[in-house]
RNA sequence: CGGGGUGUGGCCCAGUUGGUCUAAGGCGUCUGGUUUGGGACCAGAAGAUCGAGAGUUCGAAUCUCUCCACCCCGACCA
């Protein structure tokens, strides 16, 4: 029977949403709920996830960020003190009206946020600048109520960390500011992911934020995904919530806030960078199983043996990967082969009667589709070199992808040609960005840091004429 | 919120000019057997208030009305 018979994924070519929601699907990171626009995430989908947690919260505590936790409900009225933050956020809040058998008299909003869950206690913890700087951070679900949904890319409830840190001056919060972006991009990188970071436009900012910073993403389709948001927020919601502190010139100062997240959106744009048309392709560092060992028989004697052989090698390794041995019955190995494939495991090592006799495995890669032979004792030193091999070789796949997806243009007529992302000098006009979004669908996405400090190319606004600031780059985004 | 679409066993779906529907088929599940190096095969079995309610009719999955839900494409966002 052909291959194409059994084919449950669509192709990326033929439909790449289509192709997406398939692998999420078949690969079982998570399914539809009941409720709209909410997501389960199952087991395998679930550990990839807290993979990339753990990697991050290492990173946290290791720059000495504390972990917190405030209550998922927030006064009403508290949203609502920072004008830019509730106009950002109102359309897609989840208010609750009832509780206890009664109607509330002060509403509460499920938070889609926690800037106005957290900042009036803020302003209690935070005193003296002795108090300063004050950096915490939360592993939480939050809920925003959004028009279309998508499976782990914007989901209603999704999880996320965010961190709040307070400064007793701009310099020292902004200086926090590219050094979780800094992180964010190393987790990236973690997961073999290359990243565009810098500076997000007016209009694309963060509601209430001075500035945001971004770690932005390129699917396969060449759309943008943002993969983590880093803002500098400054008085602004210092001064709503009253987050002052006593100098040591013994005046009053308001305090320099940060905000900074990432979501399990990062688990989408692993599967839009990574993937292909047999399924996820995952990087070993954030695998949930590294590697699969299919074992390969013909009746209850050499089943026996085989899966002796294939226990021994996961005691020998299963100290430095995670190996699971695929010990169902009646299922083919062909079967198996395809449905490990599917989940992205990096290597399998298929363990057969030859194998056994020659005390060898045969060693496939997911990332690449090659098949060798390998000595059981030669592991030992392969292994290491195969995974960071694979990672390296997820990573330069992406990097080449990415570079061949920009193109640099330099006048409105040239944007229709586009299909990827695309560099252009731009005024940083707020209106010239709406007028691109409403003919095009596209919005900028991110000032690189390396361009901040550097003249734009042409002298002249891509798409008004009027004078250039930077060079941007732009592209459709999910 | 605009546009489109779909609701039929766990999943995919046929049927929708009313009557052989006592609802077909495939996948999956279970039992037994044969198999097992790229998605095995045979035999048997279980499993459905046809999204909900009301109506028309001798008779409704099929027609009418009302409601509900979800999905997809757009504008918004981690």
């Amino acid at each position: 029977m052909a291959i194409s018979e059994k084919r449950t994924i669509t192709k990326q070519e033929v439909d790449f949403p289509a192709w997406y929601q398939d692998v999420v699907r078949e690969a079982e990171l998570a399914e539809s709920s009941e409720v709209r626009g909410c997501g389960i995430v199952r087991p395998y989908g679930l550990k990839i996830w807290e993979l990339i947690k753990a990697e991050l919260s290492r990173r946290l505590e290791d720059d000495g960020v504390e972990n917190v936790y405030f209550p998922v409900f927030v006064p009403l009225e508290n949203l609502e003190a920072e004008k830019d933050h509730v106009e950002g956020f109102a359309p897609e809040l989840a208010v609750v009206t009832h509780a206890g058998g009664e109607e509330l008299t002060n509403k509460l909003a499920i938070r889609p946020t926690s800037e106005a869950a957290m900042y009036k206690t803020y302003a209690k913890w935070i005193q003296s600048y002795k108090d300063l700087p004050l950096r915490l951070n939360q592993w939480a679900n939050v809920v925003r109520w959004e028009k279309r949904p998508r499976a782990f890319l914007r989901w209603s409830e999704f999880l996320w960390q965010e961190g709040h840190t307070a400064f007793a001056n701009e310099d020292e919060a902004r200086s926090e500011v590219i050094k979780m972006l800094d992180i964010y991009k190393d987790v990236y990188d973690f997961m073999a992911i290359p990243t565009f970071t810098g500076r997000k436009s007016e209009n694309e900012k963060f509601a209430g934020a001075v500035m945001t910073t971004t770690v932005e993403v390129m699917a396969k389709d060449g759309k943008a995904i943002q993969g983590a948001t880093s803002h500098y927020l400054g008085t602004n919601f210092a001064k709503v919530f009253g987050v002052n502190y006593l100098g040591a010139d013994g005046s009053s100062h308001l305090a320099h806030q940060n905000s900074w997240g990432l979501s399990w959106r990062s688990v989408g744009a692993l599967v839009m960078v990574h993937g292909d048309d047999n399924g996820l392709r995952l990087p070993p560092n954030i695998a949930p199983i590294q590697i699969v060992i299919v074992p390969i028989y013909k009746d209850e004697v050499s089943r026996q043996q085989v899966l002796d052989f294939c226990q021994t090698i996961k005691n020998k390794f299963g100290i430095s990967y995670r190996i699971k041995i695929d010990e169902r019955d009646g299922q083919t190995p062909g079967f198996k082969f395809n449905y490990w494939e599917v989940r992205g495991v990096p290597v399998r090592l298929e363990v057969g009667l030859k194998e056994l006799a020659e005390n060898k495995v045969t060693l496939f890669r997911r990332d690449n589709g090659i098949k060798e032979v390998v000595a059981v004792e030669d592991l030992d030193k392969s292994l290491p070199s195969i995974m960071s091999d694979i990672h390296q070789s997820l990573y330069q796949q992406a990097v080449d992808f990415s570079k061949k997806n920009i193109n640099r243009i330099e006048s409105w007529d040239e944007i229709k040609e586009q299909t990827g992302w695309f560099e252009a000098s731009w005024s940083e006009d707020p209106e010239t960005e709406k007028q691109l979004k409403e003919k095009y669908g596209i919005v900028s996405r991110v000032l690189l840091r390396e361009k901040e400090n550097e003249a734009p190319k042409n002298k002249k606004c891509f798409i008004s004429g009027q004078e250039a600031k930077h060079d941007w780059l732009f592209a459709k985004c999910y």
